[in-house]
RNA sequence: GGCCCCGUCGUCCAGAGGCCUAGGACGCUGGGUUUUCAACCCAGAAACGCCGGUUCGAAUCCGGUCGGGGCUGCCA
């Protein structure tokens, strides 16, 4: 068994094909079968190198890897299109010279039977069949005699034994051609699984117009890995048992073309997000503080201080719960790094008031001559201090929060007081209060 | 227009003739918890497009219809 997956370098990796190649990887694997990819770079004029590179690389991130193909070599050399036109050329000749195809200002065209009909089996769809006097006369060689897709596309099928074609829905029709090159160069035929294509909220094909649906696009909002496979997963097919959150592991074991679903899918961002936020707070606190560290350190465009890993290292645990992209933490963070810090000026004056400012001196007063700055410490003073000034908890507290980390939205306080530490805690108290 | 695919809550998925007064999840609404925001807990609104047929019985089978989508390129 071998299935292939066979991007065009026109754009970068785009979710749609991402989980058309996801749906083949995983069913590669549950099957012990071959996985191959390779390029479809036929359209020389809109192929370049760095898509190439993008969808290889971003395949990788999925966690998509493959036994023959573009990058890891195998026997039927790089797998890529455009170094094989000459296979093509002598194939579109061969059906030339046995009548198959004929010249037509200067491109070849493929001769359609003008009845009968193709039939086939699908995975998802049941049994096809199309009447060949729908199916026009098809160009395989264009006029600079370059091979357009369905030339090329099904040859290499052929050379590389290609023995189930998993691909979009868009291409359904035009699988008669596909078979009728097969059929005219006497190969036997694949298995074909068309799988149903993603929609935009809008129900169209998801493209462009739908904003940035590359993978990359996704990495870049802080969408981690785990999350983006489990999703993509869930669009068209589920593993059973109402099961939401799974790993690829459990996807390989459970996965079957038979059980994708044939309608399309829209792709709905808000429970990707969702997902992302199960993940972030399922990873353990290890691996979350260093991804965390990289993602501030990349947000900052700069190596964080020892100072600043420390302050970090006690408030990530609360920050992880708080998140649902990465791209979510470092503001979350930023008010205790070395960098600028500013008061929300509305903000403050929102929660400003005589009894909020002796509430700010009373507990500075008391933070100065704390020897122990301890979490509990600090609880204690500021519940103290409520109680002794007969004050809401609402009234001190988002008082105290907004002085100290700028905003009314923030980490939990007393972690945020003693994540920022007693000398910074206390300057920045005496600057709200200066400014009172 | 022609050919083809598809049709369960707004969205994703469960449902393969009686277990369905249709289940789960996201989102939404209300409530609880609470130092903000989250998280968490509870509750709620929300769907078998429509019409026929088969059957004792249909979301599940068949036909039609309507609706959506794809293809119809010397793009893939």
């Amino acid at each position: 068994m071998k299935l292939r997956i066979a991007p065009s370098p026109t754009g970068k990796l785009h979710i749609g094909n991402a989980r058309t190649a996801l749906f083949n990887w995983l069913y590669a694997k549950a099957n012990n079968g071959t996985f191959l990819v390779r390029i479809d770079d036929t359209d020389t004029e809109r192929s370049t190198e760095e898509f190439k590179n993008d969808i290889i690389q971003n395949f990788r991130w999925l966690g998509i890897d493959w036994d023959e193909g573009v990058d890891v070599g195998g026997p039927h050399g790089e797998y890529k299109q455009s170094l094989r036109f000459e296979r093509y050329q002598e194939v579109a000749n061969q059906l030339l010279s046995e009548g198959l195809a004929y010249e037509d200002d200067g491109a070849v065209r493929f001769k359609v039977p003008d009845n009968g009909s193709i039939e086939f089996k699908d995975y998802v769809r049941g049994d096809m069949s199309f009447n060949l006097s729908d199916v026009e006369d098809f160009v395989i060689l264009r006029s600079d005699k370059s091979p357009t897709y369905h030339l090329a596309s099904t040859i290499d099928d052929i050379d590389y034994g290609i023995t189930i074609i998993a691909r979009g829905e868009d291409i359904l029709s035009s699988t008669p051609k596909h078979i009728l090159i097969m059929q005219a160069l006497n190969s036997d035929l694949p298995d074909f699984c068309h799988l149903p294509l993603l929609f935009g909220p809008d129900g169209k094909k998801l493209s462009k117009r739908h904003g940035d649906t590359s993978v990359e696009a996704f990495r870049d909002k802080g969408i981690l890995q785990e999350a983006m496979f489990n999703y993509l997963c869930l669009l068209g097919w589920s593993p059973g048992n109402d099961l939401e959150k799974f790993d690829s592991e459990l996807a390989v074991e459970k996965f079957d073309f038979k059980d994708v679903l044939p309608n399309s899918a829209i792709f709905d961002e808000k429970k990707l997000l969702w997902l992302n936020g199960l993940y972030i707070r399922s990873t353990n606190e290890e691996d979350f503080e260093k991804t965390a560290i990289n993602q501030i350190e990349n947000d900052l465009s700069r190596t964080l201080f020892t100072d600043e890993l420390n302050r970090l290292t006690k408030i990530l645990p609360s920050v992880q719960e708080r998140i649902e992209t990465l791209n979510d933490l470092t503001p979350q963070v930023l008010f205790l790094l070395d960098e600028p810090f500013v008061v929300n000026s509305e903000e403050w004056d929102s929660v400003n008031s005589t009894e909020a400012q002796s509430y700010l001196e009373n507990i500075r007063e008391k933070f100065k001559d704390l020897e122990e700055f301890s979490l509990e410490n600090i609880e204690l003073i500021m519940r103290e201090t409520l109680k002794d000034l007969d004050l809401k908890t609402k009234v001190g507290f988002q008082a105290t929060r907004v002085a100290v980390t700028g905003t009314k939205i923030s980490p939990p306080l007393f972690e945020s007081i003693h994540s920022l530490g007693k000398e910074a805690s206390l300057a920045r108290l005496a600057e709200t209060i200066e400014k009172l």
